[in-house]
DNA sequence: CGGCATTCTTGAACGTGTTCAAACCCGCTC
DNA sequence: GAGCGGGTTTGAACACGTTCAAGAATGCCG
């Protein structure tokens, strides 16, 4: 669908190749099919080890300041077997959102527990991503430097990013779960929210408040904002506007893949 | 504030500098003050004479795929002198932005002439605004990926980009004039339709629909819904939420250095 | 064991954006 | 003219992300 990237930049003597092997997102968990081996297959942990090399330097030095020589070192392999199992080093950033996306939805499970009403589940939550996040702000910039290429498998609508976006999703549906609503939201609902988190996200990357204050107390409102705005939707006052707003809606999902 | 850059990454000898002399953003035009010359001065000559030639290959050959080494052959000049001028590829960008911006207000004038009801200006403006773009879909994404990043000069909340952004709020502006509203929204609603504008620009970017239909279908579904949403602001039930959403504003603008 | 295929690994090489110290130019004053 | 000084220009050099052809390891079948 998209062009295969490679067709306007000068290349070397023959520029063909368009996948790559890329041993990823099998199945399941690894350990599953083939002849019982005991745990992961080599190439699996070298890849693991990449990760996690990965990880920690982009923790301790940001990721612009992470170089692949870097990473390849810390795990012990050369630098085109970093390439081997990452295509870029964009794709080495997937596997942080992942883990981010992970500490948030442990970091929300008491809230979501705890809380019936919408307000505070919402709020909680996100609040809850806020702090998650914290410790990486000062590289976390670059999320959304790519997620906003859609060449870069990075944003969001990108089929890479599938999973990650619908998980991320998915933990909005559970925001939702109990709680009264209209029901022609229902649907559009955690998607909108999701997308809602997003743009705190921006806010937050350009938050320079000590503790980053500004965003919590932005939280604070634009969560106020959006319950008052979905407890409205049932206004029968609000009725074509409500309308106008879901035919927009609808037409925003023909042009995605949205599930 | 933000710290001058170079702090974490390993540099040569002797890393210090900071602001470069760029002999930019002179008071007005050339050929006011000094010793009245006939023109421009010869580093404004260069500095023209590169942006040309960046702006014709960016054009031609997208911006990725268009190198500072050609840029500067282009121009005739040498690669260093480039970066005289331009002290990254991105800020060559903004000269292009500028261009861009400076084409779609050409391309409202007739509509803003024509029309009186606020939905017929907007919608005619911003289809004004997708139609003017068009040309480099195939390379705006780079508008987005920088601009999201707090440290490059390309997000519109950096100083550097104060202006072209200023200029932008200013369309909007002019696209209010003469229509009733709210006088509580009035002095927000020039930022919140260019941040709309910039939505946009996010989906158009992300669209690959035959003729841009799409972001056309999206722009109408938009701007009836946000017509309807400024015209409802006067309805005393909603009230509260409109105090929320005004909090929310202003809040938002603490954090910003918004004029 | 000997071949063969597949997966994995290597490191040199490429092209890029960017930096820098040294030169060049040009108008000025002695 | 000689010397100076600041704006301008140069091109080599650097570090980086990425590619690639070639080589090891490993597994598999006879």
């Amino acid at each position: 669908m998209v062009e295969p990237r490679g067709s306007n930049r000068p290349r070397g003597p023959r520029g063909s190749r368009a996948a790559r092997a890329a041993p990823d997102s099998a199945a399941g968990e690894p350990g599953s099919g083939e002849h019982g081996s005991g745990e992961l297959s080599k190439g699996e942990r070298t890849k693991e080890r990449i990760v996690e090399a990965a990880l920690e330097l982009f923790r301790r030095d940001g990721y612009e300041a992470t170089t692949m020589r870097a990473v390849a070192e810390a795990a012990g392999v050369a630098l085109g077997n970093a390439y081997y199992y990452f295509a870029s080093k964009d794709l080495l950033l997937q596997a942080f959102y992942q883990e981010v996306h992970e500490a948030h939805v442990a970091a929300s499970a008491p809230v979501l527990a705890a809380q019936r009403g919408l307000r505070e589940r919402l709020l909680g939550v996100m609040l809850a991503k806020v702090e998650v996040i914290e410790p990486y702000h000062h590289f976390s910039a670059l999320m959304f430097r790519s997620a906003a290429d859609p060449k870069s498998p990075l944003n969001p609508f990108h089929p890479a990013s599938a999973t990650i976006r619908s998980e991320g999703e998915q933990l909005f549906a559970q925001v939702l779960e109990g709680v009264k609503l209209p029901k022609a939201l229902r649907h559009e609902l955690p998607a909108l929210l999701w997308t809602y988190s997003m743009g705190i996200l921006l806010y937050w990357i350009h938050d320079d408040s000590a503790g980053r204050e500004r965003t919590r107390a932005m939280v604070h409102h634009t969560v106020d904002v959006v319950v008052s705005c979905i407890q409205l939707a049932a206004n029968p006052l609000l009725r074509p506007l409500q309308r106008r707003v879901l035919a927009m809606l609808a037409d925003l999902r023909i042009g995605r893949g949205g599930a």
